[in-house]
DNA sequence: GGTGCCGGGTG
DNA sequence: CACCCGGCACC
């Protein structure tokens, strides 16, 4: 009953979930997600990370992640959950080199404090730099010991972007260590990852501290709540491949170029803290590696791009960022859109090969499918008002998504395409997910505007009612255009 | 009023 | 389950 729903997301999602989340993003929420990424913060920043221990232990798994091509996600979002305890651990270290003072005033008891902190670390690590990438595994393995939180923050990143947050975490190491100086050993040996990338990024910015822009190549995941940017092809590929695609199995290998860009940005004096590209945290891949994507919505950067917003590991939305959008906009079609206002944003990515047009836009429908599905999950995940973009099912650990999954689930996977219907709706898509991100997580839901949402019957029409998915036709819930 | 879809009914 | 439809929220 559409009454009954309602009051579902209000009571659940809306006073649960964001508590008082306006102010802070971390809160009591999710415990696991937003302790982690304390933690992981902490460690960057702190390098030494007494409490390894538990780090070890994920970082090992990261690693193996990094190495080998596949993620689990449920191992994920075990990690994840798990970590809550890590942070009390996190004693009050003396880190003097950390660039951001402020912030690391974390060490203080409150774990509030820590996600004030943490926020700021974030908004630093953004304005520094869009890009990142996950760490190899070596460092992890070495140890923070070493002066290099960098390891440390890479294993975090590593974990989650693993999971498919990663990303972001990459960078926030850089931005934050931007005074360690990344040693060598951090940037790893690892080919695929495009370290050296890295290398260059991660001196760039700890020399010039974020305040300038370092230009850097790189590849951007598209996946909706994926964010990920990866300095080499190679080793994005295998992200989307393993992550996104699936063990990667099935797909051709030409299909993991459509599911990321090459971008070049200018990263840092970006003004606008939010904009980085963020590897969105959110991630993933819970979707089965649909080898066909098809899937009708149009690319979900909306959410996906301003996933980057670190808490949380939502992806996003908590300021709706129209900047990350941009990004992966641009990749669906260089011609046909233009971009949206929000989509000039001023990085420049560039589409980079995204071969067939119509290749691309199935994978922008791809994602925006999922990102729906997984949006109900990132929105428990993260932690403040955002909701979000994210993804996995697995990590299913709130309420919220408890709903969400059940509705978005259902539909997320099956769908062929109209295809016109995807160019027009995706804009209006777009636009759609952003308002839903920005809002508070409620909007996740199930009901969404219905003027922009073209289902069956608008596509169709109602001649064609044959052609309509079941669901339309019975009334339910459209499985074929799904919000 | 048209649409999208939940909740429920029937076979 | 598949197939329908009443009814309601949205637009």
């Amino acid at each position: 009953m559409a009454t009954k729903r309602p009051g579902d997301r209000t009571s659940s999602s809306g006073p649960q979930s964001c508590p008082s989340t306006a102010v802070r993003p971390t809160d009591s929420r999710q415990p696991g997600a937003e302790t982690q990424e304390t933690l992981v913060y902490m460690q960057c920043c702190g390098q030494e990370a007494p409490n390894l221990t538990e780090r070890n232990s994920h970082r090992k798994i990261m690693d193996r992640n990094h190495q080998g091509p596949v993620f689990v996600p449920q191992g994920r979002t075990e990690r994840v959950w798990t970590h809550p305890p890590a942070p009390r651990q996190t004693t009050t270290p003396t880190i003097p080199s950390c660039p951001v003072s402020a912030p690391y005033s974390f060490w203080s008891p409150g774990s509030v404090e820590m996600d004030e902190i943490m926020a700021a670390m974030v908004l630093t690590s953004l304005s520094c730099s869009s890009v990142v990438q996950s760490s190899p595994q070596s460092q992890n393995d070495s140890l923070p010991g070493s002066s290099s939180g960098g390891g440390d923050m890479e294993c975090g990143g590593g974990e989650l972007s693993d999971s498919g947050s990663s990303g972001y975490w990459s960078w926030d190491h850089g931005n934050v260590s931007p005074a360690l100086s990344p040693s060598v050993a951090e940037m790893d040996s690892s080919p695929d990852e495009g370290l050296h990338m890295e290398l260059e990024q991660g001196g760039e910015l700890h020399t010039a501290a974020r305040s300038k822009s370092s230009f850097r190549g790189a590849y951007r995941c598209l996946w909706p709540s994926c964010g990920k940017v990866l300095t080499s092809s190679v080793g994005m590929k295998r992200h989307v491949r393993v992550l996104h695609l699936g063990s990667g199995s099935e797909q051709s290998p030409r299909e993991e170029d459509f599911y990321y860009t090459k971008i070049s940005c200018e990263a840092p004096a970006d003004p606008s803290p939010v904009s980085p590209l963020p590897p969105d945290p959110s991630l993933v891949s819970p979707l089965p590696p649909d080898p066909s994507p098809v899937s009708p919505l149009p690319p979900a950067h909306l959410p996906a791009s301003s996933p980057h917003v670190p808490w949380g590991s939502c992806g996003s939305p908590l300021s709706p960022d129209p900047d990350s959008g941009l990004q992966i906009t641009s990749l669906g079609s260089g011609s046909s859109r233009p971009s949206s206002g929000p989509e000039s944003a001023p990085y420049q990515h560039r589409p980079l090969s995204q071969s067939a047009p119509s290749s691309s836009w199935q994978i922008q429908t791809d994602h925006l499918y999922q990102a729906c599905a997984p949006l109900q999950v990132t929105m428990s995940s993260c932690s403040p008002s955002p909701c979000c973009w994210t993804p996995p099912p697995l990590t299913v650990s709130n309420q919220h998504s408890h709903h969400n999954t059940q509705v978005m689930t259902g539909r997320c996977r099956s769908v062929s395409v109209g295809e016109q219907w995807l160019q027009q709706s995706s804009a209006t898509n777009r636009l759609t997910t952003l308002r839903a991100a920005s809002p508070s997580r409620s909007h996740c839901s199930f009901r969404k505007g219905r003027g922009e949402a073209k289902k069956c019957r608008k596509v169709y029409g109602v001649e064609r009612k044959e052609q309509w998915c079941t669901a339309c036709r019975w009334k339910k819930a459209c499985q074929r255009f799904p919000d």
